[in-house]
DNA sequence: CTTATTGCAAAAGGTTTGCAACCGA
DNA sequence: TCGGTTGCAAACCTTTTGCAATAAG
């Protein structure tokens, strides 16, 4: 039987009070301000069990340590090659309902039972793609 | 200046005789049985210069080390939540174009350039939908 | 009182790196 | 010969685990 913990309550709600997608490093620095005696291994062991409850998502980066989404929602991710920045993609509700009745079909083409996916889009940001056109 | 290398060309072949998607483990075990005196060091740095010339993808699974596709050609991983195999999935080419015409317009949608993409499907493969509807 | 959860430190797992020897051009 | 490449071992980084102490129900 799960029981509250003031640690686990306080990783969920760090994690859904940022916009970006940071490592178990970066959420255990920032909750270590608010709450000294926290350990790695239970930001670590936290993180494990909320996905396992779907409310976070665990994504792997291109490189790098695991990244966590506090947003369980189903959406796209965009990996900026040059900086490796994440960021959140949103599409319609018709849009995602067509591209799941695609996928659905995809995963029957192997025999397969598709039950969710992960769309990763790299390039360049915003902001890398200016300064590439700069230095050019 | 690159230079030749015997184990680098044993690399790739032994990877793109593969359908699977081995870790780089496996494929060092695998080559050893032909080049007893090669070292793990050299499979990794070899593994990584092929994904830097784009001749062979590093891609990340959802769990456990990273695998390596000697396909280097846009295409679908589906892997299963149960058995974490990792199959592939390919689309016909009308498709792939009008795939990508939508990332593109998805990316553009936070200013940013979208080079390439990754999807993956999640669910049950063939083998492991079929056992699970034994057992229930 | 019972059992989940914690913090710590040590271990594990995967990958990278430093270096002298080696090999390809 | 010159510089890229190798094999080895050690280092590194991220994540997991064992364990006694603590806190929730």
């Amino acid at each position: 039987m799960k029981k509250y913990s003031r640690q686990r309550e306080m990783i969920l709600q760090s994690l859904r009070n940022r916009v970006d997608h940071p490592t178990a490093e970066t959420l255990y620095e920032d909750i270590k301000a608010k709450m000294p005696e926290i350990g790695i291994a239970t930001v670590y062991r936290n993180l494990s069990d909320l996905c396992e409850t779907g409310q976070i998502v665990k994504i792997k980066s291109k490189n790098g340590p695991d990244r966590f989404d506090g947003n369980p929602e189903p959406h796209i991710h965009f990996e900026c090659d040059s900086c490796h920045e994440i960021y959140d993609i949103y599409i319609h509700d018709v849009q995602t309902k067509k591209m799941d009745n695609e996928i659905q079909r995809l995963a029957e083409n192997i025999g397969a039972e598709a039950e969710s996916s992960n769309i990763w889009i790299y390039g360049f940001c915003k902001k890398c793609k200016l300064l590439k056109n700069i230095n050019n």
